[in-house]
Order: C-alpha cells, then structure tokens, then sequence
DNA sequence: ACTTCGATGCTCT
DNA sequence: GAGCATCGAAGTA
C-alpha cells in the first residue's frame, strides 16, 4: 500500500519536486465515496521569484497572494478562464508550484467521462484544465486545502522513473523562460498533452 | 468602465 | 496550423 504525500514532501525545490511527482497518483474521492485516479504524466515547475515565466511573481495582489501559500496545498492557476491545478512548493509569502498537466485515467473512467464528455477517450484528461474538469474539481472548495486531504490526495511512484523514462522539455504556452528545462513528461506514454513545445532541452528524444 | 492578455480548449482546415 | 470562445486580473482612465 502506497503512503500518501504529505505537505512536508513538498517543501523545496519545485523543479526537483516535479521530476519526483511524475509517476506518481491523483486521487480523487467523491461525496458519494467513488474513487476516480489517474497516474500523473505530465508536470510543470514554476519557481518564483527567479522564474521569468512566473507571472504571479511581477504582480502584488490577489493573485500572488493566494499562489503564495505554504507548501503542500492545492491551489489553481486561472489561464483563458480555465482552471489549473497546482501544489505549492514554498514557504508562504512565495509563489512557486508544480503544476500537474496531464493524467492517464486509472480508476473511474466511467465518471470521468461523465464530468467531461468527449468523443476520444485520449482527450479526456491530456491537459492541464481538461483533468480539472474530468476530476469534477471545485477550485473554490479545494483552493487552500492540504495536498493530503482525503478528497484529493496524491501518492508518489510504485517505483522511481528512470531518467530514460522521463523527457525533459520547455514550459507549454508561456512567451519568457522557454530556455528552462522545467516540463517533465512520461516518455512515450500517449496521454501527454499535445500542446507544443515537444523539443527536448535535455537528453535525446 | 474599458482594454489587453494569457501556465487553455475546441473546432474547424 | 489558425481562429475563436472565455474570464479573472492588471493596467489605464
């Protein structure tokens, strides 16, 4: 039986916490006790203050403040009006995160669905608001909450990804910091995000 | 109050 | 590959 992460695991470096997240579990439990989980492909660090693509960094209000929070707590991203999850990886009073991108389906496909009707089953959770959305997550009622909360909870890898596993690439959609090497990905595996940029920064693809 | 801009997704070609 | 819907936040006034 995996233990579950606690916010502890989360204090640090969101770089080095991201490439140790890939792999690992989202779980998801509803009221109704149903249990939907998807093994976690696709990651994203975002380091403030040094991050040029961390945009929460420039600003001061609201935004940042609420990004800001101690380590080990789900927050959300708002991006073209649309949710994205992250886990906060700094003491409170700094934003940075890992953002979680993408998730092969493992148990509650069924409900999944239903929460995100698509016609191809690849596109159900291969991006970073779409897993929102499949998970049937409320960022209201689950901005703020520890990483270890029953309702959503996460679990690290049965086994460590090999480097040989993991790619390693630029950040996704964002204009500064495309030299960093901050997008992690399960190598080959076919519900990564289709989103551009796919060239490898490091290693071979 | 109005304009601009995304850490996106969808629907076409 | 391109165009558009979308919405919260920032900047401007």
């Amino acid at each position: 039986m995996t233990p579950t992460l606690f916010p502890a695991h989360f204090e640090g470096d969101p770089v080095r916490i991201a490439r140790d997240l890939l792999g690992g579990t989202l779980v998801r439990v509803l009221d109704t006790g149903e249990r939907l989980s998807g093994r976690i492909v696709e990651v994203e660090a975002y380091d403030c203050p040094r991050d040029p693509a961390c945009t929460a960094g420039r600003f001061h209000a609201a935004r940042s403040a609420e990004m800001a929070i101690a380590a080990g707590h789900w927050l959300f991203w708002t991006a073209h009006g649309h949710p994205l999850l992250q886990v906060s990886c700094r003491p409170a009073g700094v934003a940075a995160s890992v953002l979680i991108r993408a998730l092969e389906p493992q148990e509650g496909l069924g409900q999944m669905l239903s929460f995100r009707p698509v016609t191809r089953e690849r596109d159900l959770t291969n991006g970073p608001a779409k897993l929102v959305y499949a998970l049937g997550l409320n960022p209201a009622q689950v901005s703020g909450t520890p990483v270890n909360s029953p309702a959503l909870h996460l679990l690290p890898p049965d086994t460590p990804l090999t480097d040989e596993a993991v790619r390693v690439t630029a950040r996704v959609g964002i204009k500064e910091g495309r030299h960093l090497p901050w997008r992690f990905t399960v190598r080959g595996n076919p519900w990564v995000s289709p989103a551009l940029p796919s060239m490898d920064l490091v290693g071979q693809g």
